[in-house]
DNA sequence: AGCACGCCGACT
DNA sequence: GTCGGCGTGCTC
């Protein structure tokens, strides 16, 4: 009887056999189908290969059911095996990650509708005696057409109640409406925006990249509002054109509402969306509909690169240097690297944008690895907003305050000519940290490395990296001094009652994660601002990305110097990203815009890099400090996490895994140091870095490292390949 | 991932 | 005497 390999979505070792029963057909690879799995149903996968012969048959058990849906793809078979190799995953860990829709699975249900009668066919030509609410209902059909009776009813002006009598009359039968129709399908041939000459040039090399219908990378960059996102549409436009699907991903797909509208600009039609607040119903008829290749083109986060696409021919990544699209837990995957993967497998073109890349991609297109496309200007009448330093040892803020005089003036100013101002500040809440007066007693996470953060409008203290939320003390927890708790350092709580103030009349806008928590409140504060109905936003750096505020003149940063503590690798590139991408809002339509950036520390090259634009040198030697060491780029590095909720034995655990490290030509390892967190969560954290240079694969190193490592219970070893973030 | 089997504390 | 804690191990 013949036997075949099922792939199951959970973290075991490989797949397993079952037997197809007798007198079926043998399933074709990639199937869905469902097996028995120690008493339970499961879905799983078809997988390729050979079944182990030497499995006696009395172990085996039979497939159950083989599902109704297009069967994965040899590419994202493929994928899966890559992503789950490359992370040192199991399989079907990533699988899972491909079938994050299990209902889509199943038949779909199938809505009831109404289709013209027999009669209600001979009432449409014009036989007998109808009313004008029934005739308005037959104009609005077509023979054989099936309606949703609501829908019906909508379209024809009248009330459900006659759709329901005509049915009652024979004039309309009920049927089956076609599942899933809703996806509309964005019309290439759709009058869009008119592109300028420079942006029509990179839409042509785009185009071409899009139809070759092969793998190949393009980087487009450009300063913000030089049109990059137009320019990557036309690329989904030739896509559409050759009949291929396209998929964008975004890093906030949910706080994105200027950047649909902009699709639907040009498109005429909105596209099929995917994120994690996706309803189960919209997340079921979302699968099915990629997979049956019914959504031409779909814009999701970082999983949306799982979906099985039957004929992926583009992919776009946004904002591609966005720490955003590195998955830290689970399967730990940077989906801007797996979607160069995914390209390459499905022979897609795919094209990173950004206006602040990655060093890693930007060595890529150095050495001719990406294609690069730059637009130099921007597009309109915008110039570049003028960019300066304060230097706040020159010009302090008052005491207990953080606004600096000059940056005071500037807002003053920009406030009294009617134009809209920004203070960005990347920390949320109201102070960082709460120091008892009396006794220096610091307020910290019981479960975390961390102070707790103070939110004085929930009045709360709470730990940003578990969640855990204790009320504001009267009194000091360790001295039980009365009011001796003092919040020390700005979050934007702070910042904004500073700024009620000094600019009492100004409507404020305070925007941070916990005060836009969803695409709703992000949509209503887009329009608030547009409509003028603030004056001053002061936000974290959800401001930075990706918003068009016309009217907005001044950005001050209030502290510039704050990303740039702390050793990480990737400190300084960051910084420059991001208030780059911040020091982008300003000035955007007429009228020119100007960013000034508060500093202790004036002369780091981050900030000259930031006041004379020249981000290109500023980067160039950003590489150079990388490139003796093998530091990534020019290296490579993956982290391992030991974690055990007993600190002796995270710290046992840790430097066995020391002693057995692998020792290579090329190949180095770093630590156990305490990782950046060393209490997250209750668990105690040490981590170990392994650094290679560029030709070596580090997966095999890590594979008999860690079989050869025994890891006692309760200990937990996280392996990060390509780790960006180092806490 | 679930679910069973398995060995040590507070209950009707 | 039993119910139940979750530690370890297995599932084709």
């Amino acid at each position: 009887m013949a036997r075949l390999r099922v792939l199951l979505p959970l973290p075991l070792a490989g797949a397993y056999d079952y037997r197809v029963p007798a007198g079926w057909d043998v399933p074709p690879v990639g199937s869905f189908v469902v097996v028995p799995l120690s008493g339970r149903q499961l879905y799983g996968v078809v997988w390729d290969g050979e079944a182990d012969p030497d499995l006696p048959e009395r172990r085996l058990r039979d497939i159950a059911e083989v599902l109704p849906v297009p069967p994965m793809t040899a590419s994202l078979r493929r994928f899966v095996e890559w992503v789950a190799a490359y992370t040192l995953s199991p399989p079907g860990a990533v699988l899972r990650m491909a079938m994050s829709s299990p209902s889509a699975l199943e038949p779909p249900a199938q809505k009831a509708g109404w289709r013209l009668s027999a009669a209600g066919q001979r009432a449409a030509r014009g036989e007998g005696r109808l009313t004008e609410a029934r005739r308005r209902v037959l104009d609005a059909m077509e023979p054989g057409e099936v309606y949703g009776g609501a829908a019906l009813a909508a379209e024809a002006g009248v009330s459900a109640g006659v759709v329901r009598g005509m049915a009652d009359a024979g004039l309309l039968e009920s049927a089956l409406l076609p599942a899933g129709a809703d996806f509309p399908r964005p019309d290439p041939a759709h009058p869009g925006p008119a592109l300028g000459p420079e942006q029509r040039a990179a839409a042509a090399a785009l185009r071409e990249a899009a139809a070759a219908r092969a793998f190949g990378v393009t980087l487009l960059t450009g300063v913000t509002g030089s049109g990059k996102t137009e320019v990557y549409l036309d690329a989904v436009a030739e896509c559409l054109e050759q009949g291929r699907q396209a998929l964008v991903l975004l890093p906030e797909i949910a706080l994105s509402t200027q950047w649909l509208e902009r699709f639907e600009r040009r498109f005429g039609t909105p596209p099929a969306l995917w994120h994690s607040e996706l309803g189960s119903r919209l997340r079921r008829d979302t699968w099915r509909a990629v997979a049956e290749g019914r959504a031409p083109v779909l814009v999701g986060a970082r999983s949306a690169l799982f979906l099985p696409f039957p004929d992926l021919g583009l992919i776009i990544v946004d904002e591609e240097h966005e720490t955003a699209f590195k998955q830290e837990e689970g399967v730990i995957y940077n989906a801007r690297d797996m979607a160069v993967v995914r390209a390459r497998l499905a022979g897609a073109a795919c094209v990173l944008v950004s206006a602040t890349p990655s060093l890693e991609t930007l060595t890529n297109a150095e050495t001719g690895r990406y294609a690069a496309l730059h637009l130099p200007t921007r597009h309109g009448s915008a110039g570049l907003p003028d960019v300066a330093v304060i230097d706040q040892r020159r010009t302090p803020p008052e005491r207990g305050r953080f606004l600096s005089p000059p940056l005071v003036e500037a807002v003053r100013e920009t406030l009294a000519a009617g134009q809209q101002a920004m203070l960005f500040l990347n920390r949320r809440g109201y102070a960082p940290l709460t120091l008892c007066r009396s006794c220096g007693h610091r307020m910290r996470c019981p479960n975390c490395t961390a102070w707790l953060v103070e939110h004085r409008v929930r009045r709360t203290l709470q730990c940003h990296h578990c969640g855990h939320a204790e009320p504001i003390p009267e009194s000091c927890p360790e001295c039980a001094a009365e009011g001796s708790l003092t919040p020390l350092g700005p979050g934007v709580e702070r910042v904004q009652e500073e700024a009620a103030l000094l600019f009492p009349e100004a409507r404020r806008l305070v925007m941070a994660s916990d005060t836009i928590p969803g695409p709703a409140a992000a949509a209503e504060a887009a329009r608030a601002i547009a409509a003028r109905e603030v004056d001053l936003i002061i936000g974290t750096q959800i401001v930075a990305k990706g918003w068009h505020f016309p009217h907005l003149t001044l950005v001050g940063v209030v502290d510039a110097d704050l990303g740039l503590a702390g050793g990480d690798l990737r400190a300084a590139e960051r910084t420059v990203q991001l208030l780059h991408q911040v020091a982008g809002r300003a000035g955007r339509a007429e009228a020119p815009g100007r960013v000034l950036l508060q500093s202790w520390n004036p002369g780091h090259p981050v900030l000259e890099a930031l006041v004379s634009g020249d981000l290109d040198s500023f980067m160039q030697a950003e590489a150079e400090s990388r490139r003796p060491g093998h530091w990534p780029p020019f290296g490579r590095l993956a982290a391992l996490i030991v974690s055990a909720e007993d600190e002796r034995e995270a710290d046992r655990a840790a430097r066995d895994l020391g002693l057995t490290a692998p020792r290579a030509e090329g190949v180095e390892v770093l630590g156990p140091a305490p990782a950046p967190l060393a209490l997250l969560r209750g668990r105690h954290r040490r981590r170990l870095l392994l650094k290679a240079r560029r030709d070596v694969a580090v997966q095999p190193l890590l594979r008999e490292w860690l079989s050869r490592a025994g890891v006692p219970a309760g200990v937990r070893v996280q392996v990060d390949v390509d780790p960006v973030s180092f806490l």
